[in-house]
DNA sequence: ATGACTGCCTCTGGCAGA
């Protein structure tokens, strides 16, 4: 079972390229991040031309998670835990196999800039419901994959040039702490458990020729329950989708797990 | 040294992203 990940920086605008990756790619579930618009908007019909199933919980203009997926689902929209938080960043789904269930969720973690702000707070209690969220899912003892965009660098083995992000709240020790705490629990690091290199990355700013010299960060992750771990199988991080006209600022990630 | 790019909805410039 091949499971991925992608902020697509606008569904809308990235439509041509999700067509084209998911035919190269042939994922069977997708999770998707900041598609950028209202649920109506989503571009449902390109999708399940393809043969997939689609799950949105948009909001007009920012944010915005969907899941894909060649087996019908059963969907659950936002992450609990605050009923004032009206950004779209959460959904998960419980999607049956032919041995048994597999729990899903797509990840739209908050940025956090620029620290000491509000914004910073909103980011750490996030993680902080994400955290006990996840704590609950584990009990299920599932096969349970928690993808997305996490927005947190974890180590300086992440990073190309680790002194420009010292101070950003991608980087800062308590973000990089509460992810540890998160990991804790007993999720595995997907890309990590395959793949031990430097210079492995899943964004690259537009600017400043970020891409061309390969400063980037990784900050798209696969965490694994340990009933999906046991079936990892491979890890691998779809670089060449940068190189594309008009690309996301980040590339897919995925995994395959045996069945 | 500085700024650098993209997308959104539109007060077509200001915000957000990371």
């Amino acid at each position: 079972m091949r499971i991925a990940s992608w902020n697509v920086n606008s569904v809308k605008a990235r439509i041509g390229h999700l067509v084209d990756w998911l035919k190269q790619a042939e994922p069977d579930v997708v999770c998707l991040q900041e598609i950028k618009c209202v649920d109506e908007a989503f571009p449902t019909a390109e999708v399940e031309a393809l043969g997939y199933n689609v799950a949105t919980h948009g909001q007009k203009s920012y944010n915005g998670v969907a899941i894909l997926s060649k087996r019908p689902f059963e969907v659950m929209r936002g992450l609990p835990g605050d009923d004032a938080d009206t950004q779209s960043r959460y959904i998960e789904a419980e999607i049956p196999t032919d041995s048994g269930a597999v729990r899903v969720a797509s990840i739209y973690l908050p940025n956090g800039n620029p620290p000491l702000t509000d914004k910073y707070d909103y980011k750490l209690a996030w993680m902080d419901r994400l955290i006990a969220h996840a704590q609950g899912l584990l009990a299920l003892e599932e096969p349970l994959v928690l993808a997305g965009d996490y927005n947190v660098i974890p180590t300086a083995k992440d990073v190309h040039n680790p002194a420009a992000w010292e101070g950003d709240a991608l980087f800062l020790p308590r973000t990089r702490d509460k992810f540890r705490e998160l990991l804790a629990l007993g999720f595995t690091d997907a890309f990590r458990a395959c793949d031990d290199r430097e210079g492995q990355y899943t964004f690259w700013d537009y600017q400043a020729g970020a891409w061309q010299r390969n400063n980037g960060i990784r900050i798209d992750h696969l965490l694994l329950s340990p009933q999906a771990a046991d079936k990892l199988q491979t890890c691998v991080i779809d670089k060449h989708v940068r190189t594309w006209e008009k690309p996301s600022d980040h590339v897919p990630i995925r995994i395959d797990l045996r069945a």
